[in-house]
DNA sequence: CTGTTAGCGCATTCAC
DNA sequence: GTGAATGCGCTAACAG
């Protein structure tokens, strides 16, 4: 015991340890261990001391160094979430879903951004595994991704989301592709809609691949050829580009199925560009209804995948990962639904037949 | 679990450790991170033992374990930010532009989100101390916070950012709130305006007082009274709460200055909602520009904060200040710009003078 | 130039 | 019920 009386309170100073606390108290570090770490519970310490490590313990403000039991233990409570872009809506929903089960489950979010380049993206995730994150939240999935398969190499545990990828051997929570665009895609037809282009994401991203692959098939199973064209990115800028060059090529183009409701807001840009308007001339369909689609001008009519919620499911996903990494993957889907608005509008009577 | 009888190259059974490449390469751990820290290049390593050390390293596949290094050298390299609200693109922007210095410097971001609830902020500053981080850029200070008070008590190094506080001890990158506030009522001034209304942010944050208070003055040096009214969060919610009480009361409004983009929405709605047009009847300005301010119906007049360049100012302080944690705090003022749109036009010809 | 030594703060196995 | 001892993986003095 130390001058208790001044010498104590000197706060700022250093964080006390466990060590400062248990010299305090005049028992061993591992009994104030035990203390703080709730074993007092099991019977296994004297009420007496307990309460006397307790109270040294808040009047010198200790705090786990959680450094020091991570080095320990080998666990962070630490998981990292990779998007693509922080600054897009949707994922903000996402992240916050994930946020809220993780923070509730006493983890930390680390997030990153990787601007849907795969360079950025192994960097990012080396930061992630450098301070030893618990497991991972991955949502910059190509279908055949190295920098993916690292991370499953080294065991560490990983959910993916919105985009599948080719590993049988990872969870993921994605979009339900083929009911959504079935959705849009029906919506359409029903307005009478008979010369639908669809503007994809970019390639190699399973969302891209199976929204087209199932626009596709829905329009042939009615005898339509569906016309294509897919964005390097998902922005407004590449929407525009996308379907500027459509609209060129197929200027008898009705309706345009975007897939994502950034390309939609791009598509709609371009549409006026060509002298057109939408819905009047060209409707389109987004997809996510990421927040804010109702107010743009025209209103977005698209596919709504909850936000929130596939943040939630991800996290908790991981979490039993993390607790149980033997179980084996499961594959969620998020089952979408179909917002309808103002950027869809029965198509204009047909000049040409 | 396969048998580990071979010994050394079991992939993915356990990370290398320095260790095991000090014995692979046949040399002293600390040899192994002198060379693997860069210190090589002082000319204190022979070429060849450097080479054959590296050669090893990543044989072994070979990662730095920051945990340990940083149990061992008191730094994480890891900086926290805390924001009220993910979902608030104004926010993503400047995440972004954090994120970005921050990686350049070795860094990694963890990111939480209050809701603004002074509760929440507790215990996500909690969780940032509790993993160590190096830093905080602290985007929810209120003029009296309690929760800031005690990050500055404990030594951490700490930027604010969007919100100043009481304390003088601290280091921060705010917008120019009168500069901006001065261009809004301005051009709402030139455009005619005599009636116009404030609504501002909640209570107790700084630029809500500053703006308000700008407000204010620069009326009243015209000879008119301001009128205002704080919400209580700054959501569009609240923005369309306030605004139609202020034009219960005060029928003869035509002009809406909002504390930011998103109460501008809500007030916009209002207008809408008490069977007006904006900007036909009565314009709004709003503050921020925030992403697709430009989209909404109306196209949103409002005064510009680069959120990128706050952003990146923000980190580029904070990594200044641990660095040198001795260095007096500065403030700086980010430089506003009025983006003039379609929320704001002339007043319409009075009908009662 | 490189090896030796000594912890960082903590959790945990083993004694008593 | 509590103390002693050990080591997680790494860096930084200090020797040589």
């Amino acid at each position: 015991m130390s001058s208790s009386v001044v010498g104590d309170d000197t706060r700022g100073s250093r964080a006390p340890t466990l060590r400062d606390v248990a010299r305090e108290a005049g028992v061993h570090v591992s009994t104030v261990s035990r203390v703080l770490n709730g074993q007092a519970a099991a019977g296994r310490i004297t009420q007496d001391t307990e309460e006397r490590i307790r109270d040294v313990a808040s009047r010198l403000g200790y705090r786990h160094n959680n450094i020091a039991r991570a080095l320990r233990t080998g666990r962070t409570l630490v998981v990292g979430m990779v998007v693509p872009d922080v600054g897009n809506l949707y994922q903000a929903g996402i992240t916050r879903g994930a946020g809220d089960v993780l923070y509730a489950g006493g983890y930390s979010l680390i997030l990153a951004s990787t601007d849907d380049d795969p360079a950025h993206a192994e960097s990012q995730v080396a930061a992630m595994l450098g301070v030893q994150a618990d497991g991972l939240m991955y949502g910059v999935a190509r279908e055949d991704d190295p920098v993916l398969a690292g991370i499953v190499a080294q065991d560490v545990p990983v959910v993916l989301f919105n985009r599948a990828a080719d590993l049988p051997a990872v969870s993921a929570v994605l979009p339900d592709d083929l009911a959504g665009t079935r959705m849009a895609v029906e919506h359409l037809l029903a307005l009478g809609h008979r010369h639908i282009v669809h503007v994809g994401g970019p390639e190699a991203v399973s969302s891209t691949v199976n929204r087209l692959a199932a626009f596709e098939n829905l329009l042939q199973a009615r005898g339509i050829t569906g016309i294509h064209r897919l964005a390097r990115r998902h922005t407004e800028e590449e929407g525009h580009r996308v379907t500027r060059q459509l609209l060129e090529e197929h200027p008898e183009t009705t309706a345009v199925l975007a897939a994502n409701d950034r390309l939609a807001l791009g598509a709609i840009d371009a549409i006026r560009d060509s002298g057109r308007s939408c819905p009047d001339d060209v409707s389109v369909v987004g997809f996510n209804d990421m927040p804010y689609s109702d107010r743009f001008s025209p209103s977005l009519t698209t596919v709504r995948i909850s936000q929130y919620e596939l943040g939630g499911r991800v996290a908790r996903l991981l979490l039993e990962t993390i607790a149980d990494p033997g179980r084996p993957p499961e594959t969620h889907l998020v089952t979408p639904e179909l917002i309808v608005r103002g950027s869809t509008a029965v198509p204009p009577a047909e000049t040409s037949t």
